[in-house]
DNA sequence: AATTTCAGCTTACATGTGTACGCTATTTTA
DNA sequence: TAAAATAGCGTACACATGTAAGCTGAAATT
């Protein structure tokens, strides 16, 4: 077996431990890299052969997780092109995703209230790349001046990410109740805005 | 010098050492018992004579934040009544405060989304106070029917709390331009809510 | 005045941590 | 085929942690 390609499969086997550590009660500063390498089936002191602290692991896996988030954004794009609403479909779409990929997104949203500068960074970029998209589709599809598309963007992104903490540790029908009452909260700030618009001119 | 006094001001000191050390950099998870105990000027051992956890003089520090939270709350209610808002004049209020409570605040958004489910539970409680006092002030105040009110409430306090959290490592101006953003985002619920009603009738 | 209570202390121990150092076995390179 | 590189391991150490056990002196109670 070539080195380099099992180099690479031990590396995989430390993100996937460290993932899987992540669950509700953990969080990147509260794992130990002995942890990790117990996980992972490795010597404490291997972990050193692929990253140099356990927080060069932590932005690795706040990548990861940004990496899934793009994904998500493409797949809801995708849907909306096929009809059924906006509005609709992303809050579906979203929901799917936190569902499907518990601990990515839990990840997100502790560390970016978590205690390291550097991760919380890492999320809020992540979530500008959120932000600047929604706004140019705003702006595409409605017309709306830049900083009102951009407010509208912004606020809409905030609400859905607060409905998404909600629904991460929520029974199904728990679920679907909060992405109905975000689809609501969203049509207002969508009716306010262009409201707003209207106003402006 | 009486006993109990004297307990109840080293309790004190405890709680004011705990909350010192929740700086940018540490959680309630992450700091150890006898970091407190140091910070409080007393032995590591003493502070199970005051506490029976460390978790429980976390649920002591969220509910002390709380009540800081619902002291807010009666303040904007006083300021609004002067006239100047009722958006301006809350948010407003509520951006100094953090400015002034910043672990305070700091730790209510943390654990939030942080890694004990008690803890999570406490802050969620806090929050629904004002959910709960900010749906009843809008429909005493519009005539909005309760679920629409409610939706706004909640969407209201969302957007705060997240606008907050920006706010809370910026600079002066940073806080401002923040503070202004919000509030317009605020109006775009508002007027979008009203619009909601106007559509149900 | 004698006795009880108890806040705070010191000492002690088992456990988990990060990481330095050097070895080994296998792959890669020359 | 010989030499170099390197992923992974075992051992080791210094350090921080939670907390058990028992002591002390002062306050509270009798």
């Amino acid at each position: 077996m070539n080195r380099q390609e099992q180099k690479l499969r031990t590396r995989r086997s430390i993100i996937e431990a460290a993932f899987s550590l992540l669950d509700e009660q953990r969080s990147l500063s509260s794992i130990s890299l002995r942890e990790v390498a117990r996980a992972a089936g490795i010597a404490p002191t291997s972990f050193y052969r692929h990253f140099k602290d356990i927080d060069e692991l932590g932005l690795t896996l706040v990548d990861e997780a940004g990496l899934a988030l793009r994904q998500l954004m493409r797949q809801a794009r995708v849907r909306i092109a096929s009809g059924g609403g906006v509005i609709n479909t992303s809050v579906d779409t979203f929901m799917e995703f936190i569902t499907a990929n518990n601990n990515v997104f839990r990840l997100l949203l502790r560390e970016h209230t978590g205690t390291s500068m550097a991760f919380r960074a890492a999320v809020l970029r992540e979530i500008k790349h959120f932000n600047v998209e929604l706004t140019d589709y705003t702006i595409s599809t409605t017309g709306l001046p830049y900083n009102i598309a951009n407010l509208q963007a912004e606020a809409m992104v905030k609400l859905v990410f607060s409905a998404g903490a909600e629904a991460l540790d929520a029974s199904d029908e728990q679920k679907a109740n909060v992405a109905e009452r975000v689809k609501l909260q969203l049509r207002f700030v969508v009716n306010g805005a262009l409201q707003a618009k209207a106003e402006q001119t």
